[in-house]
DNA sequence: GTCCTTGCAAAACGTTTGCAGTTCA
DNA sequence: TGAACTGCAAACGTTTTGCAAGGAC
């Protein structure tokens, strides 16, 4: 589920059609998982691997890649969304110095301190949530605005 | 930590001024704070209590609190940032349908099946964040761009 | 009196939209 | 051919900024 091919693939068995944009995209996403990019760096980089290629072109194949599950966008303070490829349940390891983004694969039970001892991050803060749908809502899944 | 007055002992502590803006802002969060309220509704109704009240100095309020510690910020997907006054970590179930927000408090070890065993709410996606310091910058916290 | 805080207006920012033209299947 | 996709420009909503006036301590 991780290279140029198979995210190909995925688009072709969804019916999403396979233009020069959405692979220069798609290259990037894959090159450069490991910086979970935002929007304006995979515009900058895809368009230097397709010259026809805008902004909003970009904004549209990324929030179509979320919405078929190929990727994830992520939120941040006073920063731009970014875009995580790994389609897994993990925990992001957000470096506050530097930005970097690393993944720590997610068990069902698991235990804040196995993380610093395998990665050597050090934690100062979470940020842990969960959706879904509470106990009111779980009869009536259909996506309302928040109230 | 959770009352007017203790929050306002905060202010006090650390040398923030007490103004009729605040104290209009500060019993919106306390009485609103199951609501996990975004700027403008908080703008809004703090209005209410004190007329001499602007949308950018609900904003430099919020802000100042967030950086003391006071609250804390969430950001989500299509939706404006809402404020979290509980500072103690904590994971937010995130109702998908009604936007509604439950505090399941946090411990180091936790196992998701708990949750739901607890709380009746169904999850179906994560998004769990440690946000700290990597290895590489672990001995220069200073804070730095994203790079 | 001093510095912090405020209000206003304008700008910045990331992102979305409408629409006409183009391209993939 | 026809639906999906693209580019452009303009709009959007949230948040930040610059600056002069005001208020807390």
């Amino acid at each position: 589920m991780l290279t140029k091919e198979s995210i190909i693939q995925q688009l072709r068995e969804r019916g999403l059609k396979v233009t020069p944009q959405r692979l220069a995209i798609i290259d990037v996403l894959v090159e450069k998982k490991h910086l979970h990019p935002g929007a304006s760096l995979i515009y900058e980089e895809a368009k230097k691997k397709s010259s026809r290629l805008s902004l909003s072109t970009t904004y549209a194949t990324l929030n179509e890649f979320a919405r078929h599950g190929i990727l994830r966008t992520l939120q941040f303070d006073r920063m731009e969304n970014r875009f995580d490829l790994n389609p897994e349940e993990h925990i992001n390891l957000i470096c506050e110095k530097c930005g970097k983004i690393i993944d720590y694969k997610l068990p069902a039970t698991f235990d804040r301190n196995e993380v610093t001892e395998k990665t050597g991050f050090l934690i100062t803060d979470a940020r842990l949530e969960y959706y879904g749908y509470c106990g009111a809502c779980i009869h009536d899944k259909r996506h309302g605005g928040p109230s």
